[in-house]
DNA sequence: GTAACTATATATAATCG
DNA sequence: TCGATTATATATAGTTA
């Protein structure tokens, strides 16, 4: 945006990373305030940091807008109604089997399937995001090809006595192409300080 | 903001709060993607129009954000013992967020995003499904272009009548009428602001 | 209603203290 | 690690078509 304008995808180093995090949210939690008062909206916002802080921001109440945001995605699926109780403390529920159905339509369309019914405008926005995605798959798979083959060489020119191998998934990419001999290229890239609270299934 | 500074409080105009809003909820949504990606944050923002129109964005899927939000405000607010039937909901919300997740994963991949620590074997299914896909999309595409195209010359055969090749005294109301009408099954439009979602309220 | 088009106001990446 | 500064990139109010 300044200086040197920057790619918006996720900044490696974790300082700068924190320190745009913060510039940013505070912006962003301006700009919404600016937007409920201007034009009389009702907003929620909430914001995790990657290291686990909660920001929030609401015009109203945090509860009356997710209530009213459940009532509105509620309406669009049919909930086997739980219990009188439960419907009050389900709104996260619901909207996530909302959200289930939402995501594997649009991973259909995106496969080529269920598309009877849209519109010129809706196929023309699929092409174009499909491009994009094969655009950048290409591209990172030429990267992974040429790492692959750099380490290749690097290892026939220094040791050629060496195999190493690591149970990675449980995926057994043992049966690869004829260039994927060393899967050297496979590991885990995580992330590092995540102090994430989120919740896991047993 | 520009031309000229305005004051931050309740635009009086209809039309000119209607008309700021569209443009500041986009900017909004676009500065809440940014930090999200940028940032590795996740974030929820839901906002309601003054005229109940709901809008609403999640870096990764609004229920998780929103049951996370109220895991950390649970502890600052006495909340009723949960019930039996609570934690089985809980439990069901879980296996949901944990579609959410996976799907939005998956989707994200075939958009380009998110290849990092892909195999090459990985990246190639993930090619040869958005080939698939763009393949199948692009002949749907075509065929929605004729079949409307079709509509568009039937009306026009009928209306004017056959062989009026030179007499061109119709109006163009007619053609315009008859484009509108092709498109009439058309399905219900979508406010196009990324993964908004919008509806109306009765 | 809306789709550009500026001229400015803001936001902010990089830098400095 | 911060806050302050600054040079640019963006956002957008007012306007026009």
């Amino acid at each position: 945006m300044v200086r040197q304008r920057i790619e918006i995808k996720k900044i490696d180093n974790v300082t700068s990373r924190q320190v745009t995090f913060s510039k940013r949210r505070r912006g962003l939690f301006k700009k919404a305030r600016e937007l409920s008062t201007l034009c009389d909206a009702e907003i929620a916002l909430i914001v995790f940091s990657s290291t686990g802080r909660l920001f929030d921001y609401s015009s109203s109440s945090m509860g009356q807008v997710i209530e009213r945001h459940n009532q509105q995605t509620e309406n669009l699926i049919q909930l086997n109604q739980p219990s009188l109780e439960l419907q009050l403390d389900n709104s996260a529920s619901a909207i996530a089997i909302k959200e289930v159905e939402e995501k594997t339509l649009e991973l259909r369309r995106l496969r080529g399937e269920e598309l009877h019914g849209l519109s010129l405008e809706e196929l023309k926005k699929l092409e174009k995001t499909l491009e994009g995605g094969i655009s950048r798959v290409l591209k990172t798979k030429s990267e992974v090809f040429e790492k692959e083959i750099a380490a290749l060489k690097r290892k026939m020119g220094s040791d050629i006595g060496q195999t190493q191998e690591q149970g990675q998934s449980s995926d057994q990419s043992i049966i690869t192409t004829t260039t994927n001999g060393s899967s050297a290229a496979a590991p885990p890239p995580r992330d590092y300080d995540s102090s994430d609270t989120s919740l896991k299934l047993g």
